[in-house]
DNA sequence: TTGAGGCATGTAACCGGTTACTCTATTTTT
DNA sequence: AAAAATAGAGTAACCGGTTACATGCCTCAA
């Protein structure tokens, strides 16, 4: 592969004319330059970016560090980086620690001096291990991590105030004896999901210890909650899932055991994903729009590499909106649910 | 940031020796190793890794490049890609042409220095324009395009049989009257599946010129289609769509014009995405592992940088698998799909 | 005792670019 | 016409590591 001063030599210029020329800068005359161009295309050079980022001190690449790489979340979120990366002329190294948390220093570190700025979505990790293991000089944006002790800038999804708006509109519809499928204990948006929903029955409906079931994020988590319900016979007029695929599992299950959806109960997921819209009957659920999350990460962060200062990080939290579907009595069965292929969106 | 000529200094050492205890390479003492090591520790030493890559000429990173970053299509192969990536502590710089193809060569350029090799997933570009912009030094495999022209390793998928044995499959079930909805034009993918549909029919039920109804791989296809079926009274007792999303919309569409699937018509797709399984009647197709696309690219390219020969190019074709359910005739309905949690599968 | 061989360490070139600084020739100013 | 300013090009240092080679010291065989 030819390098620049392969190029100087051929077109009988210096290594510094040959690099203004190639990347138009002044003071070289109209000739040189042509001539520069010539040997550029006769020898095929192309610039190598190692070596010019060395010097730049600029890679033009930002990394991203996801906990994995599983799953709608994860492909909707980089969607959403590369979306903005890519209008900026920006590179994505993708750091993947594998759901193994103490892989986590070791991604960070393999980063320095390939990137110029970090998107991190740590897994459940204390901060002051992020604190350790973050290089303060380079530019980093958390995702989905509240990092108000480090003083970093972050986007988060408001799942509290999500859970709390659908339980409201359970509630509205209705329901009094609500019960929630949880998702992972260890995980922050599955706590919060719990806390908007247990703080909204004790609010509006004074209900103080609601039926809760563990769950772990899964279709037969759903599956195996709505088995205890039927089994055990606990009173509910409504479930709750802490996401989409558990509401599903649920919902299959229920259907099984000959449980009408929402005739006998009413079913609410999270998330909206696709499978939402086109199960039978459709699913009620809270809309997060994940790659909102990657863009607006990705903003921030440009505008970090910009030199800005931000301020408050209040306004990078992205509130879910409630989709009403068919779970939840709205217009149910496929033939009818084709009809209306927009989503109708309800906000109290 | 500390760099290795201040752990030197700090240590007292010089920088080929700090270097070396780094590294953990021979010829270095036990006590001049501490002195290093606590250097590195006390003046939070990390090693610049895009320094290290330009003598080393080894980036440990591959690229990735991809005709877009949508769906689940692509979130798929990536996640392949990093699974073997990963064990080899390999990174993935992800390059994206957001379907504009005169890109390719900026993109292409673009990793020049900055990888070891490359996962190339060209779209419908000429193999010329392939052959001026790689770099023939630069180990590179190809994703989904027949390269016999450039003698470059490609991983791609048997779309053509897949159809085949999809067709196949419909007509031992009783079908005679297969209408295809066909993908994109433009789309290789779409035209191998096209093409594995005509030699079925010509070939098993002696049908030359089937009925082959324009689409787009879109929701909105399908249901277009459906809509001329029913229509235009197109005499059918099976459609075929290229993929699963067509074949999705199709259904609602017969649904809702009274038509039942799959009494008065069968319906089949292609790449069996997760909402294949869990509509209602779930929708019979043919099984693309698209991961596998990814890892098996990546497994080849590895085997390339450790400066193997590749063989013949054969043995990277996956071939599809047929998954038989309720939009054949298989076991219909939400209940009874429920029960059957793992796909059945049946080759002929 | 002497020299060969081995080990720990240092010196400096190098990877492939960028750029501060220098030098010369030409143009502008007075 | 002499002095000053400026444009075009070259020299070489530098980015932050790695590594070939040189050096000095010690051990061991002859």
């Amino acid at each position: 592969m030819a390098t620049l001063r392969d190029v100087a030599r051929e077109a009988g210029v210096s290594v510094a004319t040959a690099s203004r020329a190639i990347n138009g800068l002044g003071n070289v005359t109209a000739p040189t330059r042509a001539a520069v161009m010539e040997a550029v295309k006769k020898l095929n050079f192309v610039p190598h970016s190692g070596a010019r980022s060395l010097t730049r001190r600029k890679t033009d690449t930002i990394g991203v560090i996801l906990p994995d790489l599983f799953g709608e979340f994860f492909s909707e979120i980089i969607r959403g980086i590369d979306l903005v990366a890519h209008e900026s002329g920006m590179h994505l190294l993708l750091g993947n620690m594998h759901g193994s948390s103490h892989e986590t220093a070791t991604v960070i570190a393999s980063m320095r001096g390939r990137v110029d700025g970090l998107l991190l979505m740590p897994p459940e990790v204390k901060p002051e291990m992020l604190a350790d293991n973050l290089d303060p000089a380079l530019p980093t944006v958390l995702l989905n991590y509240d990092a108000s002790t480090l003083d970093l800038p972050f986007v988060a999804v408001d799942n509290y105030h999500g859970a709390y708006t659908m339980t409201e509109a359970l509630i509205e519809r209705g329901a009094r004896q609500i019960v929630h499928i949880a998702g992972p204990k260890h995980n922050r948006d599955a706590r919060d999901r719990q806390r908007g929903f247990s703080d909204a029955m004790a609010k509006l409906v004074g209900e103080r210890s609601p039926v809760i079931l563990p769950g772990d994020f899964s279709e037969e988590a759903g599956a195996e909650a709505a088995r205890l319900l039927v089994q055990g016979q606990l009173p509910a007029d409504a479930v709750f899932a802490a996401n989409d695929l558990m509401a599903l599992g649920c919902i299959l299950q229920l259907a099984e055991a000959g449980v009408a959806v929402p005739e006998d109960v009413m079913v609410a997921g999270f998330d909206d994903i696709p499978l939402a819209r086109h199960i039978t009957p459709s699913l009620t659920t809270m809309q997060v729009k994940i790659d909102r999350l990657g863009s607006t990460a990705m903003m921030l962060l440009l505008r970090l590499l910009r030199g800005d200062t931000l301020g408050t990080a209040s306004a990078n939290v992205l509130t879910p909106t409630l989709i009403a579907r068919g779970t939840t009595g709205g217009p149910a069965g496929l033939a009818r649910a084709a009809k209306i292929p927009t989503t109708e969106t309800v906000r109290p």
